[in-house]
DNA sequence: CGTTGCGTTGAATAAGGTCAAATAGAGTGG
DNA sequence: CCACTCTATTTGACCTTATTCAACGCAACG
């Protein structure tokens, strides 16, 4: 069952979200300290941006609820999705290095997020050294996702990157409590072949035939996985490229 | 003119590569607390691994000399190119989200490197803010740098990410005091191709095109970048994919 | 009830991939 | 230093995959 985050306190030590944002590992006394510089429950709408490339970098931030995208931009115009983001996750990593976001953030549906100060961040991390092992585990982590997408989107066949999507949102879906065979996609088809490295009716044609095959069932935005172990088979088997 | 290190003492104080590498920005009795827990000149010999995915993350290690490739590998053997290094650049930082390493890294030439114990970094980094500050810019560069090679591995042609991959060497050449306009390849044409999603006949293919069009002189390993502008004038300017 | 944005599907096309053969280089042992 | 071997590279002919272009359906919304 999905966790209902509007019955809860909105502080981190009640939050439902705990154990997959950054104030995981924390203990009583340090997760009050944690949430003294913690600005919860901004509030973005659908469309809207919560940070832009170029912007400068203030805070971080971690989803609450709601669905968003990260998206890189191409001197030319030219722009790719880099990443979805869901409740729990943590947004503005990038800007760190340069001080100013590198990506737009925008909000695939409302929203509400948790405002980090960096720089207290920064300060707070030296006191608390959990805190300070927890955030570059975070950083890394999102290193490490990255790798994969390189993976996928230079070496993998266009089923095969579908079925790594979708599963990767069952398994994300699974790890917040949500159903791991039926969900909603919150993005278009033309974000996902964006972040897929696909045009948009191959998105298209790649759900119906996976829809024929019995491998899913797609109701426009609705999804539901009906043979995952077909779907898992699909990545992972192959020779070569 | 390239700066020649072994005419250089290793301490970080004196190394050409500080301002590249994590001790980037530190005064000098900072600079010696780091000095004190960094092991120099580790040799690393021409297709030796620094370290294999699966591996515990003990250290993270600073190029000194040579050239080196990281290589992420899916379950079913196929393997892609995720990184190629060189002089001040620091890797591992993959490791220190599951403290163990995920990708490969694979000397492509002799190469030294220093290693720096992560649990050590991680102490010292509370104590001396510029170093923690520093840090955290390295990794989050390497997150930007991601996202960059995700742009180019999903909506870029060919000859775009052929000509974006030399220009980025070329800079790289440049920022350490290198020819920006001829230099070695230090990876084959395959392992090109598997860091830009491309078969190595295409690499092969593309540089050809590449000299006939006056654009670069190729000789085997040996790059010589003739018309710059024409090379960035191809990434850059197309409506769309 | 038309408009608009999103999704599906088909036919033609282009970009790279595959396979194969020839050549060039690098490394090794005599 | 040379011959031999093995690997890397180049190039051509053909093929596969995904893109492009276009038409149409559907649902939400003013």
């Amino acid at each position: 069952m999905p966790v209902d985050v509007h019955k809860l306190k909105t502080v981190c030590s009640s939050c439902s979200l705990r154990e997959l944002c950054l104030p995981a590992g924390l203990d009583q006394r340090e997760l009050e300290q944690v949430e003294r510089v913690v600005n919860r429950r901004r509030p973005i709408k659908r469309g809207d941006y919560l940070y832009r490339a170029g912007s400068e970098l203030n805070s971080l931030y971690a989803i609450r609820t709601g669905f968003m995208k990260s998206c890189v931009l191409h001197d030319d115009g030219r722009e790719q999705v880099a990443g979805f983001h869901m409740m729990g996750d943590l947004l503005g990593l990038d800007a760190i290095s340069s001080n100013k976001h590198t990506c737009d953030a925008i909000a695939l549906e409302d929203s509400e997020v948790c405002e980090i100060p960096f720089v207290v961040l920064e300060r707070l991390s030296r006191d608390i050294p959990s805190l300070q092992q927890h955030f570059h585990r975070l950083m890394s982590r999102e290193i490490v996702r990255d790798y994969g997408v390189m993976l996928l989107l230079g070496s993998m066949l266009a089923e095969e990157r579908l079925a790594a999507f979708l599963l990767n949102l069952s398994q994300r879906f699974a790890a917040r409590g949500y159903s791991s065979t039926e969900f909603n996609l919150r993005m278009t088809r033309e974000e996902i072949g964006s972040y897929l490295g696909l045009k948009l009716e191959t998105i298209s044609r790649v759900l119906s035939r996976f829809q024929e095959e019995g491998l899913i069932e797609v109701q426009s935005k609705r999804i539901k996985i009906v043979n995952m172990g077909a779907l898992r088979a699909l990545i992972g088997q192959h020779d070569c490229h």
